[in-house]
DNA sequence: GCGGACTGCTTACCT
DNA sequence: ACAGGTAAGCAGTCCGCG
């Protein structure tokens, strides 16, 4: 019982070997070979002999293996074009001079990386138990691997650790069968594991990862594995951590750093935490506190040298427990992770580093290849600024009728836009085809193969019909009461496909995509526009009142009294009349009833049900760039209106809260904002709070990477907020008047003015408190 | 010269 | 580095005003 877990290739002898990691062994395949595509204007024996001719004439000719003629579909036509055999993977790029011949029109598939293009040509899943014999599935359980979180603390003066200067100071395990800190410091701790020196230490690093299949680290693609490389550089030590003893391989994949062990998987859970969650900050203590609920022990990067002189035993507690929520995201992740990679069909460590494009982009790279579709080349810089500059309308969203309402039901289109896809074979290979060019109903303007199933719709119903199968043997099990490990593999496995059936629609208007068309993309929203707005029109018809929609669902309410059964009741009529009507597989669903909801402006509202249950979108609550002090602030008032509808102690609420920021009562951790860093602070063409701060730790020598959290403290003072926002650590007061009047205020009195609570209103409610400053702001409208 | 209105840039959200 | 639609803050500029 074996399973792929990793696959590279080799050279030897000038030979591109494949490599196929499996749990017990290695097998090699040496018989694929890379190859890509020529389109000829005219396939001849003529042109082919020119292009030889050009090639031995230019010294390229022994790069090539063979040359065949293949019949492949191409533009939406069937036709014979060359596929160029060569030596060696590195061979395609010098061979991708013959796009400028006479006789080419161009050349394709010529930038799919060796060991990517083996998995999309063979039927073999990775991270499945697999028959080699039979070639197919053996068993679908996730296989047994073992796994290690690693992770390091590095010396570090006042400022970003130097490799050339800065030692390794430890290194944390966590692993079921080993848990140790290894340092060279006598320290006492129940894990620690003392060695010589440092260069000892990084022996034995080696040594431990050896052991271990998958290898977990929080940003160790950008920090742990490029400083471990740099420091046993200066012992002379390789980092042969491969499965057969290769080196690691720190490669850039755009502005990142990657850093791949042959024959192990390692998983940087940083970009994967960044990817899948949603939080506001993304250092290990807060991905912990948001999985787990606890609170991690923190040190601060700045402090480890000096615990370290000190010898604190605080260092090893931090250490340890960085390998241990390190350990324990690893685990969380990874199942999500293993059904990416099956139904991708790329390896492990290449889907923890994908983006949804490129999931997308490889799972029609597989299926193209299936229905032997040549595809479509990237665009050249030239086009792909071409088609930044295109843009098209996006979904509908109606204005919300302001205000508080009772009894609101919701109601959604099940998977709107892949639904769309499938139902109207919108894909770029049935757009406007020749075949159906007397279609009579067009869709603006356009029409789509009425007799061949597009590359897009094709892949995406294949991703639905396997997770309805999925949800259908989740009922079967869950009907019985089977809630085992079997069932929550269906789960992770119907959220995957669930996740890349709803990345097709935003694919095909990615300006980098291959299989790129604005039209098709346009074509979708225009018709989601069109399904939502008639169904609204409908929903009005049949005796609701709409009070909100947005792109493919919307909120109602009954046009008059009615009990809840009733208006369960007449929700379901609806439906039934509603599905009735639409066509394929598309389906309005019930989402759900609310006894109250506050709706403010477009995307941003709050509801409760009746569970007590409050839902808070698009709010100030739900931004990160708001003080802790006004989202808590906020969602107090929310509560209070949602349940009580108590607009007098909402008041007073934000009265107290007034009161102890006056009296300096509030937490520092309350009072910062945080906001993301997009772009190098240079490059901003405005001044920004955020900005200011960045510049400000830059010059001091810190690091800073675009996409960085910031966060700050305004404090007081008569200059501008920018400058006057200071790092939490740095400031040593905070602006009162700021704070009331641009963070508390604001968020809790557009609520109050939704629920049409006039200035007037608030302000005699502020006179009962004896409010002063509350008013002032009124005053300011 | 002043304050409010308006604009551009920016961020983070919703679907 | 999947899309468009949207609200809103901050900084800077415009505009009216005897």
């Amino acid at each position: 019982m074996d399973a792929l877990v990793d696959l590279t290739y080799k050279t030897e002898n000038n030979r591109a070997i494949i490599y196929l990691y499996l749990i017990q062994k290695i097998l090699k395949d040496e018989n694929f070979k890379p190859y890509f595509y020529v389109e000829l204007k005219e396939m001849s024996n003529n042109s082919i002999e020119k292009i030889k001719g050009f090639l031995k004439k230019n010294g390229l000719f022994h790069y090539v293996e063979d040359i065949e003629v293949v019949k492949k579909q191409i533009h939406n036509k069937e036709k014979e074009i060359l596929k160029i055999i060569t030596k060696h993977p590195k061979y395609v790029p010098k061979l991708r001079i013959l796009k400028d011949l006479d006789e080419v029109l161009d050349i394709y598939e010529h930038d799919i990386p060796f060991a990517k293009r083996y998995l999309i040509d063979n039927e073999l899943i990775p991270m499945t138990y697999w028959d080699f014999e039979k070639n197919k599935i053996k068993r679908k359980d996730i296989p047994k691997l073992k796994a290690i979180a690693f992770d390091m603390e590095v010396y570090n003066r006042n400022a970003e650790p130097d490799p050339q200067k800065d030692p390794i100071l430890m290194a944390s395990f966590y692993a079921e069968d080993f848990k140790k800190v290894i340092t060279y410091k006598p320290f006492s701790h129940e894990y620690v594991e003392v060695v010589k020196d440092e260069k000892e230490l990084i022996e034995r690093i080696i040594e431990i990862l050896k052991n271990y299949d998958i290898i977990y680290t929080y940003n160790g693609d950008n920090f742990d594995f490029p400083y471990l490389k740099k420091r046993a550089e200066v012992y002379g030590i390789k980092l042969n951590l491969g499965r057969d003893g290769e080196e690691i391989k720190i490669s850039k994949g755009g502005m990142h750093l990657r850093s791949y062990i042959p024959g192990r998987v390692h998983i940087d859970l940083y970009s994967i935490a960044r990817r899948l969650l949603h939080l506001t900050k993304y250092k290990l203590e807060d991905v912990a506190l948001e999985l787990f609920g606890v609170k991690k022990l923190e040190v601060g990067h700045q402090n480890i040298g000096k615990l370290w002189e000190e010898n604190d035993e605080k260092l090893i507690e931090y250490s340890f427990q960085d390998a241990l929520y390190t350990f324990k995201i690893g685990e969380y992740f990874l199942p999500l992770e293993v059904m990416f990679s099956r139904i991708v069909n790329q390896t492990l460590f290449e889907i923890t580093r994908m983006s949804s494009s490129q999931m997308v982009e490889y799972l029609l790279l597989k299926n193209a290849f299936k229905n032997n579709t040549i595809a479509p080349n990237k665009p050249s810089n030239e086009e792909y600024q071409r088609r930044l500059k295109e843009s098209y309308e996006g979904g509908y969203v109606k204005e919300p009728i302001r205000g508080m309402h009772e009894s609101i039901v919701s109601f959604d289109f099940k998977a709107l836009y892949p639904s769309i896809i499938i139902s109207h074979n919108i894909s770029p290979d049935t757009i406007d085809c020749e075949c159906c060019k007397d279609e009579s109903e067009k869709i603006l303007e356009h029409w789509f193969c009425k007799k061949k199933e597009g590359l897009i719709p094709k892949t995406l119903r294949n991703l639905v019909e396997r997770r309805m199968e999925i949800k259908k043997k989740m009922k079967e099990k869950a009907k019985k009461g089977e809630i085992d490990e079997e069932y929550k593999l269906f789960d992770y496995e119907q959220k995957s496909l669930k996740i890349l059936a709803n990345s097709h629609y935003g694919y095909l208007a990615f300006p980098r995509a291959r299989w790129y068309s604005k039209e098709c993309a346009e074509v979708v929203t225009y018709l989601g526009r069109k399904y939502i707005q008639q169904t609204i029109k409908e929903a009005e018809k049949f005796g609701f009142r709409v009070i909100y929609s947005d792109t493919d669902g919307f909120y109602a309410i009954w046009k008059e009294k009615i009990s809840k059964d009733e208006l369960i009741k007449k929700v379901h009529e609806f439906l039934d009349m509603i599905n009735s009507r639409l066509p394929g597989n598309m389906e309005l669903e019930f989402e759900g009833f609310y006894k109250r909801g506050i709706f403010v402006t477009k995307k941003r509202y709050a509801l409760i049900d009746e569970n007590n249950k409050i839902t808070i979108k698009g709010l100030e609550f739900v931004r990160r760039d708001w003080a802790n002090i006004a989202k808590k602030t906020q969602k107090a008032v929310l509560e209070t209106l949602l349940i009580e509808g108590d607009v007098e102690k909402a008041t007073k609420i934000i009265q107290d809260v007034v009161d102890d920021l006056k009296k300096g009562k509030v937490n520092k951790e309350d009072l910062i904002i945080y906001t993301q860093l997009t772009k190098d602070p240079k490059e901003y063409k405005t001044t920004a709070p955020h900005v200011e701060v960045a510049k400000r730790i830059l010059k001091k020598g810190g690091r800073l990477r675009i996409g960085d959290v910031i966060g700050y403290i305004i404090t007081s003072g008569e200059k501008s907020i920018s400058e006057r926002a200071k790092l939490p650590e740095e400031a040593e007061d905070y602006d009162v008047e700021y704070y009331i009047e641009n963070q508390i205020l604001p968020p809790v009195l557009r609520i109050m003015e939704a629920l049409g609570v006039s200035k007037e209103e608030l302000k005699n409610f502020g006179k009962q408190v004896t409010l002063d400053d509350f008013f002032k702001i009124n005053k300011k409208e």
